[in-house]
RNA sequence: GCGCGAUUAGCUCAGUUGGUAGAGCAGCUCGUUUACACCGAGAAGGUCGGGGGUUCAAGUCCCUCAUCGCGCACCA
């Protein structure tokens, strides 16, 4: 009989559900290395793995998010209480044009432009908002409940998402897969950048339709202020009405500005149907007439400028824009007696640039392209576009619901070249230089070698002992000089070394022994801020320097000087930065000290936060061990100017199944997690993200990026429209409907009844339905807890049959669901626990019990409240671990119990 | 135009190899002060969009039409 004061209250969601999120962080237990540390995993269980489909870094958390977060962290929690090595990593996009674009837009409000403030200080603009965005976002993402790993957070523009993004660019274009060409583009005059085929939109609009007489045709057009350099006149080969007019054919006319030469053209391209059968073709303002052009090697000529306004190819009408050009040149070509007719109603689809609304305007341009249809030697000679196809058809990849499988294969056998250059400052800036011949250079592959200064720790301790005064004995000697062996044959040109005694005397005798006379000293790579007080500063010959023992504590116990974890982490990436301006003929050596270089590698190697303290302690160089690794660093030579463009933002965003692993590297993360488990996305991010990282994995790591693709739908309000900023009447805002009615509440509503690919319909009667079931288990459980205690669950007693029978209906039940959880039927299995603890275990069993409250109704009743906590779990995080914490005060959290036990 | 879905109770939706229709919410009636009014009990409500076919048997499979939604491609 130990009932808490708080069950004597209704529940309430806010006042608990702050301190459990933080009760979880404090135990680690997101992290699967921690569970696996304290026993509740086993080193070798299977893994489950999922990747945050990452928010973009432009604002706030949206009902969107929450079904997405929803859905994944039953599935994490459902896996990782099953036992498996499960992680769930957390992210954020920097979602190049939508970022951009807000700034440009607050730039604007006062009155200058990114222009006027330049790149830097552009950029710099941008990644404070970019940081609040992100701070908020993780914010609201923790209120949702998610155990996400946030030891392991990454963000699609940061530096080792960089290393992956210019790997990923060097191998796609030493395979000739990235080219540049001029091609036509979607051009977005106002966002002034160009966006790729999905990024547009088509609106349908009605608008006039001219007829011209071009020589003896008539020719149909809806943009008479693109005809003006028009002098190829194209008809179909099999068209009787022009069966008198040959291919190549010259013919003298008079058009908009003068007389002028057309030529004929024949070609199947032309629908008989339309029009009049015959146009004339602008191919730098148009797809089909920019390829029929390149199938004849026709001239192309620009009328349109980059703001769009015609050239001066126009005459009279240069620099005017197009809606003003249109009438007057109708006008012209009225009074010239050119003009046949005019329809009023030609319904055709209009091109929108989905960010910005801009009518897209088709221009030829210099851009860099993804070749998806050329046989790549190392994978079988099938193209990306054949890899994408083979794995969803041979390789493993299922899409739910299936039928998006379809709509996959679809897009896929559309799929053209993919323009992955924005003319836009944020974002991953295309890693090509070109000098003065336009040539192009790529970054290049530089070895480094990383060692420690000559000095183990048994030799350290001597001195602390007092049995050695000096820093660098005889021994420290040795093992310079064998580490000096170590490195022969090894091609080292050139030696970096910390400004530090122990280190540079290490990088001199080494460099003697190698004869190399090329050593830079790096302050940089000091061990920890010691300033001037702790070690001897340059130069030359000295062999001992003051030091504490404070200084020699292992960095995982304790910092020295005040340098915490994030400074040491933020100066190793400074180091990376600088090594990556580092270039030498043969391999670079660095000579570090022992913690900092430990450190350094293990960011190298992709880790984070309180990865590097547990991993860095694995990288075993102190026993003057060398330690090889590749970078890929800038080209470097005179006038060499970078591409000023930035790459798609989907470019990053394809390689997130493994950058988020550590990829390039070779890394645990990357072999015990990739492939991942699920994608778990939106269907409307199918073609943009999920064939992307297909495209990606599976031809720079040759497997798929995920088992299993489950999509989700949209969100509606009551309504049935997607709930957007742009309807916010009835927009429901997560975060005002989790302080309302809890995040348990909310989930459940997002959950039940919704399956796979279906859209929700989210209303507040719903979300209060489920804040109404929250507090029936809070009531429930008060009554359980004060009619029984622990111990009734210690001894079984002997059942009476009624009890037995509500047992047995719960053990079926409890099967069916883990069947259904593993099949995705969140939706199904929700909706049965509500039903079950409230119309069975509510309704009737303890109904059933309040008459006669013997042994076997006290343990029938701990026995099923204590099962149904477990398989709620997943779908209620918060409520359930408030009450199991409560069951069991000193036992371990609910969310690492196993799952089996609830069956 | 091509493709993909959807159409089941007033609303939102389940219904997994075909076996005589289910849930939640809303509404209705009655009840209820010691787990819970953020409650309980009960009744009502659907020729499963129309038509056709296969079958002993069709909400479920096939064909067709209608309506709605989504995706892709668009034609000067």
């Amino acid at each position: 009989m130990s009932l808490p004061d708080k069950f004597l209250k209704p529940f309430d969601a806010q006042s608990i559900e702050d301190g459990l999120y933080a009760k979880w962080l404090a135990s680690g237990l997101f992290n699967p290395d921690v569970c696996i540390e304290k026993g509740y995993t086993k080193p070798d269980a299977e893994s489950f793995s999922i990747v945050l489909p990452p928010p973009n870094v432009t604002g706030t958390l949206h009902t969107g998010h929450a079904f997405m977060l929803a859905i994944e962290d039953i599935m994490v929690r459902y896996n990782r209480m099953q036992g498996k090595k499960t992680l769930w990593i957390p992210g954020t996009d920097h979602a190049a044009i939508s970022t951009e674009s807000v700034i440009v837009k607050q730039l604007s409000k006062e009155g200058t432009t990114k222009f006027k403030i330049g790149r830097e200080e552009f950029l710099k603009r941008v990644n404070t908002f970019a940081q609040e965005s992100h701070d908020t976002i993780v914010g609201q993402t923790k209120k949702m409940g998610a155990s996400l790993d946030w030891s392991r957070e990454a963000f699609t523009l940061d530096e080792q998402r960089h290393r992956a993004v210019v790997t990923a660019f060097k191998t796609m274009y030493d395979d000739g897969l990235i080219y540049r060409g001029d091609r036509i583009v979607n051009w977005d005059p106002k966002g002034q950048t160009t966006v790729s085929d999905d990024e547009v939109d088509r609106e349908e609009e009605t608008s006039k339709f001219y007829y011209f007489k071009y020589g003896p045709f008539v020719i149909g057009t809806a943009r008479p202020e693109t005809k003006f350099g028009d002098k190829y006149v194209v008809m179909h080969p099999d068209d009787a009405r022009f069966s008198e007019y040959a291919h190549g054919q010259k013919i003298e006319l008079e058009w908009i500005n003068g007389p002028m030469t057309a030529t004929v053209i024949k070609d199947t391209a032309i629908d008989m149907e339309f029009g009049t059968g015959v146009m004339t073709i602008t191919p730098w303002h148009s797809a089909i007439d920019f390829e029929i052009a390149e199938k004849y090697n026709l001239d192309k000529e620009q009328i349109i400028d980059m703001y769009g306004k015609l050239l001066p190819i126009a005459g009279e009408f240069a620099g005017m824009k197009i809606e003003e050009a249109r009438a007057k040149i109708v006008e012209k070509l009225d009074a010239k007696g050119l003009l046949v007719k005019i329809e009023d109603n030609y319904k055709h689809q209009k091109a929108i640039s989905q960010r910005t609304k801009a009518t897209i305007e088709p221009q030829i341009m210099k851009q860099w392209w993804i070749d998806v249809n050329k046989p790549i030697a190392k994978r079988d000679n099938l193209s990306l576009k054949e890899l994408m196809l083979r794995a969803v058809r041979e390789d493993g990849v299922a899409i739910i619901p299936d039928r998006f499988e379809k709509i996959y294969f679809n897009w896929i056998e559309n799929l053209r070249d993919w323009n992955i250059s924005r003319q836009i400052w944020y974002g991953h800036q295309i890693p090509v230089w070109y000098d003065k011949e336009n040539n192009v250079h790529l970054p290049r592959e530089q070895k480094f070698i990383f060692t420690r200064h000559g000095e183990s720790q048994a030799n350290l301790d001597k001195v602390y002992a007092g049995q050695a005064d000096s820093p660098l004995t005889t021994l420290g000697k040795e093992q310079a000089l064998d580490t000096a062996k170590k490195l022969h044959g090894k091609n080292i040109s050139k030696i970096i070394s910390s400004d530090l005694s122990r280190a540079y005397d290490t990088a001199q005798i080494i460099a003697k022994e190698l004869g190399i006379d090329n050593i830079e000293t790096w302050k940089e790579l000091r061990n920890m801020d010691l300033g001037n007080t702790t070690g001897t500063p340059l130069p030359d010959n000295s062999t001992s320097s003051k030091f504490t023992k404070k200084t020699m504590i292992d960095i995982g116990i304790e910092y020295s000087d005040g340098e915490t974890l994030q400074d040491l982490e933020k100066r190793a990436h400074e180091v990376i930065k600088k090594l990556q301006k580092s270039s030498s003929e043969g391999v670079i050596l660095i000579v570090g000290h022992g913690q900092f270089t430990r450190i350094l590698l293990s960011v190298l190697n992709g880790d984070k936060g309180n990865q590097i303290l547990d991993n860095q302690r694995k990288i075993t160089i102190d026993n003057l061990q060398i330690y090889e690794k590749t970078l890929f660093l800038n080209p470097t030579g005179e006038n060499l100017t970078q591409d000023s463009d930035t790459l798609d933002t989907w470019f990053s965003s394809g390689l997130w199944t493994f950058s988020t692993l550590g990829w390039p590297e070779n890394t645990n993360d990357l072999k015990i997690y990739h492939p991942t488990s699920i994608l778990e996305t939106g269907h409307d991010i199918i073609f943009f993200w999920v064939a992307r990282m297909i495209l990606m994995s599976t031809y720079l790591l040759g497997e798929i990026p995920f088992k299993t693709v489950y999509m989700h739908g949209m969100v509606l309000d009551k309504n049935g429209k997607k709930m957007s900023k742009s309807n916010p009447e009835t927009a429901i805002d997560p975060l005002l409907t989790i302080e309302k009615y809890g995040a348990d509440a909310l989930r459940m509503a997002m959950i039940v009844g919704v399956g796979p690919g279906q859209d929700v319909t989210l209303s507040e009667d719903k979300i209060k339905a489920y804040s109404k079931f929250a507090n029936k288990i809070w009531n429930a459980t008060r009554f359980v807890l004060e009619q029984t205690n622990a111990d009734d669950l210690q001894t079984k007693p002997v059942l009476d049959q009624e009890h037995a029978e509500y047992i047995n209906q719960w053990n079926t039940l409890s099967t069916e669901i883990t069947k259904e959880m593993d099949e995705f039927r969140y939706y199904l299995v929700s909706e049965k626990l509500y039903h079950f603890f409230w119309h069975t275990f509510a309704d009737i069993v303890i109904e059933k019990c309040k008459s006669d409250m013997n042994d076997s109704a006290r343990y029938t009743l701990r026995y099923l409240l204590h099962r149904q906590l477990i398989t709620l779990h997943p779908f209620m995080p918060f409520i359930t671990e408030e009450i199991w914490s409560s069951l069991y005060p000193d036992g371990d959290l609910l969310m690492i119990t196993p799952w089996k036990s609830a069956e």
